[in-house]
RNA sequence: GUGGCCGUAGCUCAGUUGGUAGAGCCCUGGAUUGUGAUUCCAGUUGUCGUGGGUUCGAGCCCCAUCGGUCACCCCA
């Protein structure tokens, strides 16, 4: 026997048993996008190096162990496997000048790649629904990505989840915050663990989310980013509040929530889980007013969030979420005849936009049942040596009552006769 | 990178101080010669993750290794 092979570690395949809710997910999320004039676009998996080190940040997890480099053998660039989607998206909008007639809302998906250690809820290739806006600078886009997320959770059948809201100030007001956490953090550096101690100099604010519980009621007393803001990044804050409590959509402020690339400001939020482990959060996002400009483009506002896929696929099963991709009709035919009549059959019943599985391989009447049954479509039609001479078919309804709803009887009926001359 | 738990049939798992590899599900056929999903009967399914070692004998004990999973870390 030749050597078999698997999948590379974090890299997994998606079965078609689990490709109906995929779908599912995909498709609502599509719209939802759409219903809030956000408009796709489709990126490549592959940037350069310097993109993420320049905008995710040189002092990330992400860009310091996580990313997938190389060095191309034919011409030496340095390329990288894309680890998020707002870096590619804002360098194609700088590139494309797509703010050139003013704002932009865009959305992207696809995978993403970063080399971790896989756990639940984490793989080394994920999927990540993006949207960015670019050109809106009021809290008024900040929170119609939440209103919108709120609506998605919605229209999935999620209703465990929470959202979580910090701001972390513009600039400067961070860079005084750091000074004071540098501070707080020093004079109780005997409590500080070796994570915290290295993040001390090179990203004092990660210390705020640690995990742990011996830093905990130390971390609990340090200075809050709240108050050192300024007035107008606490107005832009309040006026957030103020546009999600119109909405109906319940936050909770979380001073410590910071999260971990370097190129947000002012605004961050993340909606999280307790159903799916350790990996409890299913998207995140915030504002990130500088980057446009740190990528070469003109000084432009921008917010945007994440999803990952993944885990709201994890989310909707933990809901007994569920989806079909099963027929509406099995074509059972037994005889040569019938084989021949059936498969022009089938043909008229696409025709009329009805999924069709025709029987093949031949076999028993009895084993053609089965596998109709095991099918999971609605109907079996039935042609039998006896239907191929009379000119007709038999209409089988192979699912419980409550189920029928799928497609009704009547309604089935319509669309079969009506294309189905002599039956 | 670190740690816990786990690798036996396509799937879920049992396997007694070490003594010839099992069950359920699934699949195929039959009971029912033109009506599935219930029930009954019969049948197929294996490098026991891999490589060494101990032993008359290893799924079981020892060593190594690979893989899976959960967690730390980090993030979506």
């Amino acid at each position: 026997m030749a050597e078999k092979f698997q999948s590379i570690k974090g890299f997994y395949d998606i079965l078609p048993e689990h490709t109906a809710l995929w779908h599912k997910l995909e498709d609502t999320a599509r719209r939802v996008m759409s219903l809030y004039g956000y408009r796709n676009i489709r990126l490549p998996v592959v940037e350069s190096t310097d993109l993420f080190v320049r905008s995710v940040g040189e002092h990330t997890d992400i860009v310091e162990k996580e990313m997938y480099s190389w060095v191309d053998k034919l011409n030496n660039d340095k390329l990288t496997l894309r680890p998020e989607g707002t870096a590619g998206c804002v360098r194609a909008v700088v590139e494309h000048s797509l703010t050139y007639n003013g704002p932009q809302r865009l959305w992207y998906i696809g995978p993403m790649f970063r080399h971790e250690n896989v756990q639940k809820g984490r793989q080394r290739q994920f999927h990540q629904i993006g949207a960015e806006a670019f050109g809106y600078n009021g809290p008024d886009v900040d929170a119609e990505q939440i209103i919108m997320l709120a609506r998605l959770w919605r229209e999935l059948g999620l209703t465990d989840v929470e959202l979580q809201i910090n701001t972390i100030g513009d600039a400067e007001e961070r860079a005084e915050y750091r000074k004071a956490l540098i501070s707080y953090f020093g004079q109780h550096s005997d409590l500080l663990d070796e994570d915290a101690k290295r993040r001390l100099h090179s990203n004092p604010l990660r210390i705020l989310d640690s995990k742990n519980p011996r830093m905990q009621s130390m971390i609990e007393a340090a200075p809050r980013m709240l108050d050192i803001l300024g007035q107008e990044t606490r107005a832009h804050f309040d006026g957030l509040c103020k546009l999600l409590d119109t909405a109906g959509v319940a936050y909770r402020l979380n001073t410590r929530l910071v999260r971990g690339l370097d190129y947000y400001n002012r605004t961050v939020f993340e909606w999280v889980t307790t159903k799916l482990g350790s990996q409890g959060t299913i998207a995140g996002g915030g504002r990130y007013d500088s980057l446009v400009g740190r990528l070469g483009g003109a000084a432009t506002h921008a917010c945007g969030f994440a999803i990952g896929l993944e885990r709201i696929f994890l989310l909707m099963q933990e809901h007994g979420v569920s989806a079909s991709d099963a027929p509406d009709i099995y074509l059972i035919n037994v005889g040569e005849t019938a084989e021949k009549v059936a498969l022009q059959i089938a043909e008229q019943l696409r025709n009329a936009n009805l999924a069709v599985s025709l029987h093949a391989g031949g076999g028993s009447f009895k084993s053609q049942m089965k596998k109709a049954d095991r099918s999971g479509a609605c109907y079996a039609l039935i042609i039998g040596d006896d239907e191929a001479q009379a000119g007709e078919v038999t209409l089988k309804p192979m699912l419980e009552t409550g189920e029928q709803a799928r497609m009704s009887l009547q309604s089935a009926i319509d669309k079969i006769s009506g294309k189905l001359k002599g039956s």
